[in-house]
DNA sequence: TATAGCTGTTGCCGATTCGGCAGCAAGGCG
DNA sequence: CGCCTTGCTGCCGAATCGGCAACAGCTATA
């Protein structure tokens, strides 16, 4: 089924792993035939494709666009054959996701599990990154679908929906606070703080309305984990702010309480985008499995913003 | 540059000419060697790409899957080579465009022109043929840009355009009907009528406002070619009903007159539509054309419209 | 500074594949 | 029936691919 020239799957694979002999390992042949067929790529589109460094090589400009086109190429590949064997009746093939740490808890485990119910040859890959490692991973071609904060629109992708969270406190539920419908970002930080550090993306949503305010406390914990933060919020270490949909089980139990952040009378959102490759036909059954996520975070969206709108009311 | 799997070339090519040997000959190859790349590429799959009759091949249902991949695989690989080809200043390659023939008499030439006139390496291709044709051409992949009438909407193509004209009727500067500013359908039916044959759009236009009238008179004149019409109706014989951006130069050189129809004091549109393949990314030069090309259909729409208007005022 | 380990590249040679030639059987057409 | 076309298949030379071993260049570490 790889009737493609091999000078394409070895070029992809030198690309991926950085070297040439690491490319071989990978591929289960000799070096040299892989620094060949890369030197005769070379030598047909007359420009070279990588630098060479003492380390091992890196794209040219050249280079890149023919992993732009083999990347197509491959993944087009993929979704041919899913389509042939959709036509014997059997789904089998392999979905890659990539997201940042607040769906990893809550909304894929769900998802993917009531997928697999459904269709048992379908294998998933999940990775945990960050926003802006997710929409990398997407144009390296290293994940099929990725979910990440909509912060900046990359223009290689496709951005297929976009949902709006509200942001807010998370405390334990014997927190002064927890009495309250919804608080302010100046009621919060009158408590200790769990601060998110830069690698993620709500420190980006929450600097600038921080820096409104006339004092910038110093946070009691800063983290680059969620699933840090959230438990520490359990414990009564201060107040966490993140998006409920990050919040999971924990929020049901009753240890936690979400309090939609009110700034000055106006919610604070958060993006979130689902992501695809453009110039790219999805597999069925990654189409299948992106319109029940699609569809699973637009249910989401609609029942939190309604929790919140009773809230509020 | 051609650093594909030979298999693939081959295939395309006997899709294309629907015959082992007839491939062959294109490809300055022995009828031997394509064939058994054919029964590779099907050994490979695992299922026939061709049903074999004495006439020749017909693509299978996986065939047309592979064809579809092969075509996105090839056009790619075009866009891939004229994008290195661009980093080294030069442009250079074909662009070719199936379009409806109103436009060959008066937009296409001025625009090619225009567009030679700046990129001297860049060859067109163009055919004219009957708007289902158009949008056959694209899926097939046998041009690059179509523009046919916006009746039914392909899912394989993507519309990167959509312009609306007026109806109206085309008559001789000395005819009765000359005078007017707007004309009705009843007002053109009471002279000799030049009909379009169904093989044109127009048919598809005109048929249900002369259906809704009391009396549908014998036509004198029935033709399947625009340029037979408009010439037809300068000579006196009858009342042509076109859209004005086919009548081109004959009408500014004053011998013949574009009415708008006027139903029922409502104007008669018929929606033009630039088409492309869908999951297809262009190469620079044929995206540059295809933006030229919009624009200018879109000069012409605001510009005839606003001739209309004051007309009709 | 010397050594060990890594990198990509290159002769050499066997295995594989590709392609051309000629001939085969099968089916349409006059 | 003969004649034409079609696709397919041994046969064989040419081209390509791939593995082994050795080489030169560079980096990090002792």
């Amino acid at each position: 089924m790889r009737f493609h020239a091999p000078a394409l799957y070895y070029f992809h694979a030198v690309r991926r792993t950085g070297s040439i002999r690491a490319a071989a390992r990978t591929l289960n042949v000799a070096s040299s035939a892989v620094s060949r067929q890369v030197l005769k790529l070379e030598e047909e589109i007359g420009a070279p494709l990588f630098e060479r460094t003492a380390r091992g090589l890196t794209l040219t400009t050249v280079g890149e666009m023919l992993a732009r086109h083999v990347m197509t190429v491959l993944q087009d590949h993929d979704r041919f054959r899913s389509d042939v064997q959709s036509l014997s009746g059997t789904w089998r093939g392999s979905v890659s996701i990539a997201c940042i740490e607040s769906l990893a808890e809550s909304l894929l485990p769900g998802l993917i599990a009531s997928h697999r119910g459904r269709a048992r040859r379908v294998t998933f890959t999940t990775q945990v990154m960050g926003s802006a490692d997710v929409l990398d991973a997407l144009s390296r071609g290293e994940a099929d679908i990725g979910i990440a904060m909509a912060l900046r629109h990359p223009q290689d992708l496709r951005q297929v929906a976009l949902k709006r969270f509200r942001l807010g406190a998370i405390v334990a539920a014997d927190h002064p606070l927890a009495r309250r419908r919804t608080v302010t970002l100046a009621q919060c930080l009158a408590f200790p703080i769990i601060h998110a550090l830069p690698e993620l993306s709500i420190y980006h949503l929450l600097q600038p309305l921080i820096a409104q305010l006339a004092e910038t406390p110093e946070p009691a914990v800063q983290a680059n984990s969620i699933d840090l933060m959230r438990e520490l919020a359990a414990r009564g270490v201060g107040v966490a702010i993140q998006t409920q949909i990050g919040i999971g089980r924990l929020a049901n139990s009753g240890q936690l309480k979400f309090l939609p952040l009110d700034n000055d009378g106006s919610p604070v959102w958060s993006d979130l985008g689902v992501y695809v490759r453009a110039e790219r036909v999805l597999p069925a059954y990654t189409e299948s499995f992106l319109q029940e996520l699609v569809r699973e975070l637009g249910d989401r969206e609609r029942q939190e913003n309604a929790d919140h709108g009773k809230v509020g009311a």
